[in-house]
DNA sequence: GTCGCTGCAAAGTCTTTGCAGAGAG
DNA sequence: CTCTCTGCAAAGACTTTGCAGCGAC
């Protein structure tokens, strides 16, 4: 359902948050590259949460002309994470996971066999965590939440 | 109030603690070594989340006779861990932070000016969890939360 | 005694940094 | 033109591993 709609939708934010990007760049007066704008544009369009060597892999099947150093990547993903355009997860394994920062405030839900991610919301959660945060005299700021358990997919392939 | 109770708590509590290690040493063919032992006992007494560094330097500073190198360390935490005698916790921050996994169940909340880690429990929030992954037919394992803000003593601070 | 353990140092990862040429404004 | 960016390679931080001697059992 709504295909169109959702592509129009889609476009919509990803120019909002290009155009976000350029104004944060001038701002600091910083250079709008080739490159800078090639990871945001990945970053916006995979549903993933990306490695910066996932990211810079993506980068360099997509644009292999560009040509683009993982420095690069790295660097820029530095800029974005410090302007809270993206946030960076680091759950257990090695190495941070990055995700738009855009996207609505969601908490995540992760598979322990495959690695898969998902997100949820739960107004009752979020609402009980501003409490103890109150309560412990904490003045909150964010928060963060992750269930590991396995997938549907997962616990079907395991009964097979 | 009570810190002869305490004592006598923690001490009874350290001595299963210990003697679980035995046990799982003893299953496994390993061995029960004064460096293993001076590691259960330091993240025992401890009531920070230790780092592996951190850790080693309060071996040196507590049992310099030992000369505990740091590849020790490492070992033996991936040891109690891959036991699931402590946990480990990755926040944002570079390098892992470890803690006793015998301790209950309970959340982190990190202050973001001095990092100090306090840590809380809250019923409504744990069984919303559940729910959650259930709903999203995930078979749930565990899961972990943390609040990040500014700590009472750090607001003080700012306030000066 | 045997076989696992330890410290040391070397090797691996992942990430950051210095530099000279390339490119945006 | 100027001054930032980029790719490259070297350097750093953190963690793991190989090895020869040590020590628990």
């Amino acid at each position: 359902m709504g295909s169109h709609t959702d592509f129009t939708e889609r476009t919509i934010a990803y120019n909002k948050l290009l155009s976000d990007f350029k104004h944060l760049l001038k701002e600091n007066g910083l250079k709008f590259t080739i490159q800078r704008e090639v990871i945001l544009e990945m970053l916006y369009r995979s549903d993933e949460h990306l490695t910066p060597e996932s990211l810079h892999h993506l980068i360099q099947e997509k644009h292999p002309d560009l040509n683009t150093g993982i420095a690069t990547v790295y660097r820029t993903l530095s800029l974005l994470e410090d302007s809270e355009m993206v946030t960076s997860l680091s759950f257990g394994a090695q190495g941070k996971k990055y995700e738009l920062g855009a996207k609505d405030h969601h908490d995540h839900i992760i598979c322990t066999q495959c690695g898969a991610i998902s997100e949820f919301v739960d107004d009752e959660i979020e609402s009980r965590q501003k409490k103890i945060a109150e309560e412990l005299g904490f003045l909150m700021q964010e928060h963060s939440m992750q269930i590991y358990g396995i997938c549907q997919s997962c616990q079907t392939k395991m009964k097979k």
